[in-house]
RNA sequence: GCCGGAGUGGCGGAAUUGGUAGACGCGCACGACUCAAAAUCGUGUUCCUUCGGGAGUGGGAGUUCGAUUCUCCCCUCCGGCACCA
């Protein structure tokens, strides 16, 4: 047996308890969350929902379990807490598995549910199961395809050409934020561009309150820092450069108007619209010089163009010149400069094209260099190129006048116009996919493209046997005709259905919103519910989604928020980026490196409670490192709770003033931890708290508010501890305990002696002492007149409360 | 290249406003128990040491009575952006 009697711990059945109080919870609705309560305000806790794949995996106990903690916190503080449950469940896993194994993606999905719900529930989480909600079902995604038309409606959503993302290995377009480095998101293929006429949202027109409203949320810096950076704005001036004999101008996009007058050349994207049309009116004198370039540029991958260390290229335009607009207005000379094309020039940011200043940008530096362009320097910044803004020099009538100044003053003088440019694309929301939402859109040959009638909704994803997506940008949906052959809800002539499919992140966009409303079948989620619940308090979820899910959720409720459909503009007032779970190599767990931990195993060893409680104390949760499984470890906190189980054979009548004194220090300490998410600080302060309790017996009344503290992080057994004791109905409806200030004064403190900044003794005086009194037990130490002999005092310092510091000669 | 964040024992990590660096846990060592092992309990555990001490939070300088904490320079790792005009 492991209990010998020199142990404190006592082994309990954390399957019997596990069970049994899973069942008692479920039983008494301990976890049914009303939309009000009396005189408590809610609070809103929320964990990105999970995909169901065919099992659960730590990363999911870290991101739920531990999670939960913080919900049954903020639970006993005294909030009505909505801690929900749900599953993003469309989306490619169930496809491929389909196509693969020839089963029913729906059925596949609906299978996962239901397992991952079994799986989900022994975690022992107070998830209000009744506001369950998936995304597949058709309840829900009527609201999905409900609040894309009121988009389409109001502008936001559109069919357009576009140089998309291909995947061609998923055979489907993918938005922006889904290609990383070039690859697919999913399958890591490389991504292909192609210009296809696509379903996007206008993200871009929410741009700047996208990057100005962050500075209201209580977020981490470093996702704010990410999303600016994605949508990149940049502020500057749009400036026409007239064609000489001619009535055509170029317009340039530039950061540095002030450097107007070193634009000693011009750069067009191969693919400007006004290198077309001269090749097409015949303009161009190295005609095929420029349409070679033009094809060897359509060839390249965009990682190939975009990469800086490659040697730039280019062709100039033979028989175009472009007029300087700054110097022609200033009657310098020079105004009369070459075109070229260039693949360093990118044809979707800003205009497509540049002025080119060689003295002052490294990229048109090397250019012109290669193609032995003239330099001029016009700000006095020191060794070309340099980009410091300074003193403007050969710039007419503004010598010496500084850089931000003269930006303005130029720009106005020129006639032209501040702008800003952004790196942010619209969203492409269409997939040629089957499992996904039906893009609720109908194509009329009279009409064109209109929205299906509200009244129609849902339109549900029709069942096939053939899944296969093809090459030819066309979803699965157009083989299934019955679904195409629909008729116009404007006209009532035969028309044909759109056959794309959602993005599966527009589910995703919107699904805080039906937890509060779950069973509401005339809106997609009331304004009554949002008032008491939206919006959501605390979100915890991966760092991966910074610039997808986040950035689109965010987008998704501005625009409702300007339809007047939701009462926020912001979803979530504060965010954590979680960390990740690493094998106990330290490496990523993954099946081909055999690291992998499963949690149904563990959990089948050494209980629920062990594995939350585990994950809590492996580092602080709000910071999202990297954090490796070590297996003894998790064995640690069932033996920390095994000893907290034995602390019921090691009751007694009165407990000493000192357990007692750390029992209220232990209460501050983890109510303060479990407040800025260092759980793990606050489980060591527990495991201090019952070491001691363990040693020296604890009175009834003491335990009782000790399992109060341990409640959010070992539900299971505190409960269990709690019914034992026989204290009353369930700790997880008790308020939190409250720490007496008194108690946690010391009347004595211990203070360190140093000399010289080195500690030479400890010395105990009264909380109270003076400095005189501190400094007469001090001098009185034998270690500190042993090493103050021969020496002479020059300054005594004592900081009250923290330290004694000597300084000797 | 630019911008963030981080770097602390063998390992995960702690140190809330500058005040005894290494809490708590893992691992390891030794002891008790045992025929023995495991388990358990106890003790120790940053490094060096002539046992007086000395050094020490990526490296180097600085401010301070005192620096993991503040300032400057450098190195490494992680993340975001990157031919973005």
């Amino acid at each position: 047996m492991n209990n010998q009697d020199n142990s404190k711990r006592k082994i309990f059945n954390h399957k019997a308890i596990e069970s049994r109080w899973q069942k008692y919870w479920e039983e008494n609705n301990i976890y049914k969350t009303p939309d009000k309560m009396a005189d408590k305000e809610n609070y809103y806790v929320l964990v990105e929902f999970p995909y169901p794949s065919g099992n659960l995996h730590v990363g999911h106990w870290h991101a739920f379990a531990v999670t939960d903690i913080f919900a049954r916190y903020k639970r006993m503080l005294g909030y009505n807490v909505l801690y929900p449950i749900g599953f993003d469940a469309f989306g490619l896993p169930a496809e491929n598995a389909a196509i693969k194994h020839g089963l029913n993606p729906r059925k596949w999905t609906e299978a996962n549910i239901a397992h991952m719900s079994a799986q989900l529930r022994s975690m022992g989480a107070m998830f209000d199961w009744s506001r369950k909600v998936a995304t597949i079902d058709p309840g829900y995604y009527k609201w999905t395809q409900w609040q894309f038309l009121q988009f389409m409606k109001a502008g936001l959503a559109e069919q357009k050409n576009v140089p998309a993302n291909w995947c061609p290995s998923c055979k489907t377009v993918l938005a922006n934020e889904q290609v990383i480095n070039g690859a697919c998101e999913r399958c890591d293929s490389e991504v292909e561009k192609k210009d296809l006429k696509q379903w996007t949202l206008k993200i871009t027109k929410y741009a700047d309150r996208l990057i100005d409203d962050l500075d209201e949320l209580d977020w981490p810096e470093e996702i704010k820092k990410s999303q600016k950076e994605w949508i990149g704005r940049s502020e500057g001036a749009e400036i026409d450069f007239p064609i000489k004999d001619s009535d055509e101008k170029i317009k340039v996009f530039t950061t540095r108007p002030d450097t107007i007058f070193g634009a000693t050349y011009m750069v067009l994207a191969p693919e400007h619209e006004l290198v077309k049309k001269w090749l097409e009116e015949g303009k161009i004198e190295n005609k095929e010089d420029v349409e070679n370039y033009i094809k060897e540029a359509k060839k390249k991958s965009e990682i190939e163009r975009t990469n800086a260390e490659k040697e730039k290229t280019g062709v100039e335009l033979k028989g175009i010149k472009a007029l300087n607009p700054a110097r022609k207005k200033a009657k310098m000379e020079d105004s009369e400069i070459p075109v070229f094309i260039a693949d360093y020039v990118l044809a979707h940011y800003g205009t497509g094209a540049i002025m080119a200043v060689p003295a002052h940008d490294e990229r048109d530096y090397d250019f012109a260099k290669k193609y032995d362009l003239s330099i001029l320097q016009v700000v006095a910044c020191g060794d070309l190129p340099c980009a410091e803004k300074a003193e403007l020099i050969n710039s007419g009538p503004f010598d010496k006048m500084g850089s931000e100044e003269a930006k303005k003053e130029i720009v106005n003088w020129l006639g032209a116009k501040m702008t800003k440019t952004y790196r942010l694309r619209d969203w492409v929301v269409s997939r040629q996919r089957y499992w996904g939402v039906p893009i609720p859109v109908v194509h009329c040959e009279k009409c064109g493209s209109v929205p299906e009638k509200e009244e129609s909704l849902p339109i549900l994803l029709p069942e096939t046997d053939d899944y296969l997506p093809s090459d030819d940008g066309k979803s699965p949906l157009a083989k299934v005709p019955e679904f195409v052959n629909t008729t116009c809800p404007v006209c009532g002539a035969p028309a044909k259905r759109e056959t794309d499919t959602l993005d599966t992140f527009v589910d995703s966009s919107w699904y805080f919103l039906r937890y509060i409303d779950p069973e509401n079948e005339k809106e997609f989620s009331s304004m009554e519910k949002q008032k008491t619940w939206m919006p959501v308090d605390f979100y915890s979820g991966g760092a991966e989604h910074t610039t997808m899910h986040l950035l689109y959720s965010r987008f998704w409720q501005k625009a409702l928020f300007d339809l007047g459909l939701v009462k926020d503009k912001e979803p979530y007032k504060r965010r954590l980026n979680r960390g990740l779970i690493m094998g106990p190599d330290g490496q990523k767990m993954s099946k081909s490196k055999g690291n992998v931990i499963d949690p149904d195993e563990v959990v089948a060893n050494v209980g629920s409670d062990s594995v939350r409680m585990y994950l809590a104390f492996m580092g602080p949760y709000n910071e999202p490192g990297h954090y490796p499984w070590n297996p003894d470890g998790v064995v640690s906190i069932r033996r920390f709770l095994e000893r907290v189980y034995g602390l019921k054979f090691a009751i007694k009548e009165e407990s000493s003033e000192e357990l007692k004194k750390l029992l209220h220090k232990t209460i501050k300490k983890v109510r303060e931890d479990s407040e800025r998410l260092k759980f793990n600080t606050a489980i060591s302060a527990m495991m201090v708290f019952v070491r001691q309790a363990e040693k020296e017996g604890i009175t009834k009344a003491d335990l009782q508010a000790f399992l109060k503290l341990l409640a959010p992080y070992a539900p299971h057994m505190a409960e269990e501890l709690w019914h034992e004791l026989a204290l009353g109905e369930s700790v997880h409806t008790q308020e939190y305990p409250e720490f007496d200030e008194a108690l946690i004064k010391e009347d004595t403190i211990k203070l360190a002696v140093q000399i010289n900044g080195k500690v030479r003794a400890e010395i105990e005086i009264p909380a109270d002492a003076s400095e005189d009194e501190v400094r007469e037990v001090a001098l009185a130490n034998g270690n500190i007149k042993k090493h103050l002999t021969d020496k002479e005092i020059v300054k005594f310092i004592y900081v009250p409360g923290k330290i004694v510091n000597i300084v000797a000669k």
